[in-house]
DNA sequence: TAGTGGTCTAGACCACGGA
DNA sequence: CCGTGGTCTAGACCACTAG
């Protein structure tokens, strides 16, 4: 197959807004759709590095300045990560600074504590209307759920509850996650499932810690903590993750920037 | 005086990484940074046009394509907003989209609900260690404090405790701000203060409710409040306002998201 | 029609990293 | 040394807005 695009653009360029749609988009944002399906593809896995841009430029007939824009916005994005005088490189979770993105958890002046990871829980489920709705699945559909525990400097300070679509994660069990502890359960899914996250949404409320949630952080029943109810998505925008997590913030505090 | 940066950049191209130290930045940085100050000092108001690309090209000496390169990260950042065929203007406060993102309580689909707004103080007080840190001040320098209620939809949800240096904001008082009650707040800073707000950071814990904050939003002592302590800064990066809340996310939540 | 930002190209040169 | 990304320039043309 030719990725040339000069064609296309030849063409839908003369069209100035035809009549009915509104269908036109330059040339660099349809490179970075095609390097988003490339990437979605696993042509260049994450810690890889991609083609330079003259190679990118020849690949799809369009100049290098073009191709430079298209990466310009992933990297913007933290999808592509430049290095000058090295290449390009697609942004991996086993980089401290790409999980630090999605664990917001700070002590003080934005250190990240050291974390140990328990998994509590790890079977499938079916999924209820509200899942379904979130992860573009139907109601009833297997999804894996887990729960683990993050301890920080020796605190018990997250329950996180996952829910993930079964039929991305085949094969994903306790005893594996187990086997992977070390590494972020982001990192686990990019390598062992070809699921990479580059972006979540968050809704965040304050709570009164339940019965069930309480004895597992040992604290008192009805302790305010930090509910975070996450959907995260791929390259292509699909939503493959839900996460309600319950945070202990005594000493911890979720950092953000409003920029 | 002559903005010209033509020398500067003949001069320190040619000197490749002097051997103590690391001062080199890029032409676009430096009329950034000019493109900053000029801001910072009022040349252009917020909701005005800055001149054109070539205008700018031509006051500071350089090709039109490095000004569009400084003016792109001033977007990126919403400092400035480009509009097609019009030019590009300085964000403003006043419009609903600015707000949006220093204001992040939603109840459904990203919708921010209407919002009255009540001034319950207005007072001098003298900086703590704490707030004098914060703001760059020195402890016991004067401060104004303004304690509001944020009503959604009837319903009392924010409480906000808000700490501004008194040098920045004179005359700033409770009939002020009765007079602008419709405009945000950081709205009227805009234009009675000449004090813009680009950037803010935040620090995010679930609490009880104290008695005294119980009181204000009609709910029960020791129900679960978010706590948002906030720091904001202005084009210069300089730290203009502290910023405690206690949001009731019973029928709201704050939403984020992860890039 | 004129002026603005938006896209695309081509080419020169610099800075960095590694062989 | 070469190949990578990073910067800067110059110029052509398109799309949108307003008079």
């Amino acid at each position: 197959m030719s990725d040339s695009l000069a064609m296309t653009i030849g063409a839908e360029t003369k069209q100035s807004s035809p009549a009915g749609g509104a269908s036109f988009s330059p040339l660099y944002q349809q490179i970075k759709q095609l390097l988003l399906r490339a990437l979605d593809q696993g042509e260049w896995k994450p810690g890889e590095s991609i083609p330079s841009e003259f190679e990118l430029a020849a690949r799809f007939q369009v100049s290098q300045g073009t191709v430079r824009k298209a990466v310009d916005e992933l990297a913007s994005e933290n999808i592509l990560i430049r290095r000058q005088g090295k290449g390009t490189f697609v942004s991996t979770h086993h980089e401290p600074h790409v999980r630090f993105r999605f664990l917001r958890l700070a002590a003080t002046a934005g250190r990240t504590p050291p974390t140990k990871s328990q998994v509590l829980n790890c079977q499938r489920v079916r999924a209820n209307a509200h899942a379904a709705q979130q992860l573009d699945l139907r109601v009833g559909e297997s999804l894996v759920f887990i729960r683990r525990l993050l301890t920080f400097e020796n605190v018990p300070t997250v329950i996180d509850d996952i829910y993930l679509p079964s039929f991305l994660f085949k094969g994903l069990t306790s005893s594996l996650l187990e086997a992977h502890q070390a590494v972020p359960l982001y990192g686990l899914f990019e390598t062992e499932f070809g699921v990479s996250m580059v972006r979540a949404e968050e809704q965040i409320r304050a709570v009164a810690a339940s019965s069930e949630v309480a004895e597992l952080l040992a604290i008192k029943v009805e302790s305010p903590l930090l509910r975070v109810d996450r959907t995260s998505y791929t390259y292509v925008d699909r939503p493959v993750e839900l996460r309600v997590g319950h945070y202990l913030t005594d000493q911890y505090y979720y950092r953000n920037s409003l920029i």
